[in-house]
DNA sequence: ACCCCGACCTGAGGGC
DNA sequence: TGCCCTCAGGTCGGGG
């Protein structure tokens, strides 16, 4: 499920109820994920002092000088059920009662306030315990590019990061060395508002190319998480109510349906083993003069 | 340093 | 109904 607004939209959800709080019980079920997963031992007891975000990963920092990543992978989610009698929080939470512990229920945390429930069917997520101080060195963050919606990525970063690269721009917009966050769909929709095609190698973006780029990449993911990211198949914000995007898609998903643009059929092709949409006509190979 | 590809998993959906 | 194939929001590590 997880792009950087979904990621984000599940964060936000779940700093209310885990901010300030303790971890009065943890249930770990699963003793591998992506990688194994920590003891709940290790957790129990800790007062969870900040919730981060950082690239896709949710960085929970501990009282006891650690840090649980926590990775939604492609198909994990949180649950969130309050304790009855709890002030709701500034989301509403639409599921009460709780239903029993499901399959792929891997980790369950209570806090005073709430139980928070992750849940990762096909388990490419992750949940990691290291320690804070790491964090900048960690294998699994140091090679992490800008944030999309940080003052550090700018036109000129990004233009800088595709020189040299002769991988076509679609794959190298979820390249997390280039800028992080970006996964398959907001790929194939950013490249579609900027008017450019996705096979385009990387290195023949033109500057003018790569500052419209930038601009809809931007765009795109500060609209998909206004609206709480997109829900395809099974992915929901942890209050269990759906995103909204999908709805505003022009390109992904949708081979075959005409252009919202201008009429033409939206084509599909791989590219890195995964699946890019595009409008031929709107995304023309060759780079065209004067586009808006 | 870059680039490509397989691997890691489960489940849903379509074709026969 | 059931089997078998393909596909799915991500990332890592190995090899060229």
């Amino acid at each position: 499920m997880p792009e950087l607004p979904e990621v984000e939209t599940t964060r936000l959800c779940l700093a209310p109820l885990l901010v300030g709080q303790r971890l009065a019980e943890v249930e770990i079920r699963a003793p591998k994920l992506r990688q194994a997963t920590p003891a709940a031992s290790l957790l129990q007891g800790l007062t969870v002092q900040a919730l981060e975000r950082r690239a896709k990963y949710i960085l929970a920092h501990l009282d006891d000088g650690s840090t649980l990543l926590i990775h939604l992978g492609m198909s994990g989610r949180f649950s969130v059920f309050p304790h009855q009698g709890v002030a709701q929080t500034p989301t509403r939470l639409s599921k009460y009662p709780k239903p029993p512990l499901a399959k792929h229920d891997h980790a369950i945390f209570t806090t005073d306030l709430a139980e928070l429930r992750y849940n990762d069917p096909r388990r490419f997520g992750l949940l990691l315990k290291i320690n804070t101080a790491d964090l900048a060195t960690h294998p699994l963050l140091k090679n992490l590019g800008p944030e999309p919606l940080s003052p550090a990525f700018t036109p000129k970063v990004f233009y800088n990061a595709l020189q040299g690269k002769t991988t076509a721009i679609k794959p190298t917009l979820m390249n997390p060395t280039v800028v992080v966050g970006v996964g398959n769909i907001y790929a194939s929709e950013s490249l579609f508002l900027a008017g450019i095609n996705p096979a385009t190698p990387s290195k023949n973006i033109i500057l003018a190319q790569c500052t419209r780029l930038h601009a809809a990449v931007v765009k795109v993911l500060e609209h998909a998480l206004t609206l709480g990211g997109s829900t395809l198949r099974d992915y929901q914000q942890p209050t269990g109510e759906a995103g909204h995007f999908q709805d505003e898609f022009r390109v992904y998903d949708r081979a075959g349906q005409l252009c919202l643009t201008c009429g033409t059929p939206i084509q599909q092709m791989v590219q890195a083993q995964r699946s890019t949409y595009w409008c031929p006509s709107c995304q023309p190979l060759k780079p065209t003069r004067g586009r808006a």
